[in-house]
DNA sequence: TTAAAGTTTCAATATTTATTGAAACTTATT
DNA sequence: AATAAGTTTCAATAAATATTGAAACTTTAA
């Protein structure tokens, strides 16, 4: 495969893999282009790899910043904004990860917490309704818990995670 | 709260959940429904609780039924249908997770592992292009080790994953 | 203080994804 | 073999999301 149909695909691939892991395509082709590319890029360079349109690159950018996943660089002499990426692949999804839990899981646990104390009757559907969102808090509760210890770990921490759960 | 309108808050929350975990809205909000009910409920039911029609509800009933979370069931002397989820929580995630990762997780690896073996050529862009994919290929693949891990601890497979992690 | 370079915003539009509903199909019953 | 009960399919439609592009805004420099 030639180097820029190789480099087409990966940008096509990352796009759909991070559209089904929690940021939407074109931020994740940004964000895959930016990581691959050996300078950070203006956004007239983004605009052009990915053809994409100037409101487009800047939303998500800004998107990708807020994500904390890529950063301004300004180049002496230049009034231009440069953009690279978190180059830390470790760093980005433990980013990722966190940043979910904040916006997802723990906004659903209040939910939660919150219906599974309802106003309690004794018919035979109140009973499981009680019984089920309580096990929900619990398991999601739990999961986000895990999600929190794995990423916690610095600094390799998938290979640290697998060595731990051998035993 | 009263027990309607925890139920109701209850099915929204987990169809957003859902949603923003794999799998659509209302196939998050049909399995929540499921798994609520005292009884399995024929289609009839599910589309009179949840508002939708016929079509959708058939629809992401049989997906329910392909991600293997949610079983038909016969009544005897009863012609129609009858739909009940899986009960135990963490079978359902480690199926989410298991399915997850066949459908979205190999099939990216297999293009990493594809595009990293482009036409190598001796430009700083396409060096280090070759190293992002080599080390995106490896992160992704001990990721997938990694899920794989957890999920295959059977019985409190969060619990145990998190004793493991505690040291 | 004006113009130029660059960035952001957001209403309009396009694209993608989910939902409907009615016809076609399947299976059981008389 | 005709009818009724129930289910599935899928083209049409609706809803949700993403993208564009041009005007408004900001910053720098002559």
């Amino acid at each position: 495969m030639e180097f820029k149909e190789a480099k087409d695909q990966f940008l096509q691939t990352w796009g759909a893999l991070g559209s089904q892991w929690g940021i939407n395509k074109t931020m994740a082709q940004i964000h895959a282009l930016l990581m691959i590319s050996p300078d950070s890029l203006s956004m007239e360079e983004v605009m052009e790899e990915l053809q994409i349109s100037r409101g487009n690159a800047s939303m998500n950018l800004r998107g990708l910043i807020d994500w904390g996943i890529v950063y301004k660089e300004y180049k002496p002499g230049e009034r231009k904004e440069y953009f690279k990426a978190d180059q830390d692949i470790d760093s980005l999804a433990r980013k990722i990860a966190i940043e979910r839990s904040k916006r997802e899981i723990k906004p659903a646990l209040r939910v939660l917490a919150d219906v599974k104390n309802f106003d309690d009757n004794p018919s035979n559907e109140a009973q499981k309704f009680k019984m089920k969102t309580e096990e929900l808090y619990e398991f999601v509760s739990k999961a986000d818990t895990m999600l929190g210890k794995i990423v916690n770990q610095k600094e390799n921490w998938i290979t640290k995670t697998i060595m731990k759960l051998m035993s």
